[in-house]
DNA sequence: AATGAATGAGTTTTCATTCAT
DNA sequence: CATGAATGAAAACTCATTCAT
């Protein structure tokens, strides 16, 4: 009995939230890997092996051992991006003053994010481009982004009620800058020679000139 | 343009270019069917299988009869996407006057194809996404489209010059607004309730505002 | 268009019921090597490799391609068996007199078919036995055995109302009988030296001295 | 039985035959798990993951560790029902009196095992159909079954020599009625409303019938 | 003694492609 | 020209088992 009771204390590994401290880190490689071969490959080329031999893993069981499946892997993927890419923008979006400010900080923030992680938000936007019609939990995945985007969309209402932005539909504003940033991230993969800070810039440009109120 | 008008000739066994007239038919079938598969399935979940089935073959076997391989039918898609597209757009924009009038035409034009075709877009954008990094006529895939952006940040230079719209950087300009399409038009694959003209509006709005050189 | 409205005709494979000859053939071919591998593995080791290998089928792929999954294959392979046991037990069974020669006709049979059909009632009962608890068609799957168990219940009840059997739960009868000729049958499989016909008389002698009125 | 009551020997590590009580303890509870999961889930779908999670641990890793392997997991199955049904039919059997009264105490105490253990039998039907064709220890598996049912013949014959049975061939009449038992068995555990005591009453009232020597 | 991460063989399944008819 | 059966590689996933700690 005592053998017993000394076993759970002394013994192996320390837990934090259900999971062992060296299973989380073969979950993070393991994502980190997946985000790569994501960035590189394309959605419809990664694949369990790929993977694998990307994080330096001898079998693709290891995968399966570590997620529930495919679908799970893909969720984490896009919590993963989902958590840096907020500790990223949101300091720098809350530092910027007037509507104008926060608009132009949230698009140069995402365009220097590749900077910092080149790989994540390309990753993201394959992921969430081919998840788009996947039944299960589609709200759980393209949720939170679209969470964002409705944020984002109150935020511009908000601001042309305060009067500082012009009268346009916010929801086809908040559509056209997502993808105009996912543009340059899509972009800049395949073409290292792009001047990141500069495509941030001018891309706040273009938005901040396309919602102000009249100059 | 020309070509497209001069194909069908008459003989016999009608032949263009070394096919039959129902293999035409055969092929044209199969690349429709892909077209709806790719665009309401996504790149990574379309087989043989579903587009056979979309078309109603009775095997798979018939599509590779038909094309040498599946980057062949890809091939296809594209080449059959952008014909449609390129008949649809061109004489609108061309009838448009000034630099600023064919920018707003052709974002407009862009986004009203949707409702004439509205699978063709959406199926390109897939396809083009996907098909990233591919090996073997990676250049004459993506090689159009650069070609085609190309021609517009010209344009776009042409404009600048002449005084019409301001000082931005061209290709930064042409990416934005090709991605802020490319989410407007994904967006219409799954929701219905999308006011699309109202969007070819905002859109052109947008990018009006944003090129012009004063206010 | 003529050419393909000829084609229709001349070509390839007769077809009965969305079937064509060969596939049936194939289809057949499979499920009897499903029969074969199941009674003699078990079904517990019975896999697709086995079963390709007893087909002489060069890749699993193949069962996969004229099966819609394992599960269709068992169904398959239930109804085989149902439909050639039906065939045989039906007119052995109406050619019998009275309730006590139908019970003895029906137990009788049930064994001879092991001597024509050797592999058939053993692989139906370790697909039944372990496909028990199957959510999804498991009333369709050991539906038509059930209904072939409701009959005789009623039969039994018939009898008794008739004064020929005597007063006995009907529903613990039929379960006791089944479970004896399984019994046998289940033996019969690694004891080639079983006297089955033998063991059908006794088994029929037990159970017509467990159901009749008085002697 | 003997052996049984003696086990418990005191020690500072208590052992009998070279096991440490916490051992013993271990195995019996995972033995227990795996009775619960092969009688409710089927031999064919039992895992050690599903053990492992009924029995409460953490991974399966643990099974291997305190088993040599599968085999001899279902080994210790066997073992273990069988020494609970011994101790339980025994007894019963033993204070009976009469062929007669035996043979249907032997078959009412089998099915009321059920009220007490309801997972025992039927785990055990299930590990001894499906090891049928296994190498290894196959005759101590299904040898020790076959050495009772030898017993039971040899009774059987016994009782026929003394005049009280009638003259049957006895290794089908233990055939029979072990199948008979068997699927009242195999069928209560998933038919809750099954009056088990019933069922044992009629069984036996059908081989009482069948094997006695006046009508 | 116990843990749980790792392994690699094995399972079902899907896929694009080929080939005889 | 067209069919559909066949193929085999690759996919995701499961499993029992091993091993360092």
């Amino acid at each position: 009995m005592v053998l017993l009771m000394r076993a759970k204390n002394s013994s192996s590994e320390q837990r934090a939230s259900g999971r062992t401290f060296t299973e989380s880190a073969r979950r993070a490689q393991i994502v980190q890997a997946a985000i790569e071969v994501i960035a590189e490959a394309g959605y419809a080329k990664t694949s369990f092996a790929k993977i694998a031999k990307q994080a330096g893993l001898s079998s693709t069981g290891m995968i399966s051992y570590h997620f529930k499946g495919k679908d799970d892997l893909m969720h984490e993927v896009i919590a993963e991006v989902m958590r840096v890419a907020q500790a990223y923008l949101v300091p720098r979006i809350e530092a910027a003053e007037g509507y104008r400010g926060r608009l132009r900080a949230f698009i140069e923030s995402n365009v220097e994010l590749l900077t910092v992680y080149p790989k994540y938000l390309p990753a993201l936007i394959e992921v969430l481009t081919n998840l788009k019609g996947d039944d299960p939990h589609r709200i759980g995945y393209a949720g939170a982004l679209k969470a964002m985007m409705d944020v984002q969309e109150q935020r511009m209402r908000e601001a042309q009620a305060a009067g500082e932005f012009r009268d346009f539909d916010a929801q086809v504003m908040v559509t056209a800058m997502r993808g105009a940033i996912d543009g340059v991230i899509t972009r800049s993969v395949h073409d290292p020679d792009l001047d990141i800070t500069a495509c941030g810039r001018e891309l706040a440009d273009i938005f901040d000139r396309a919602t102000r109120r009249t100059p």
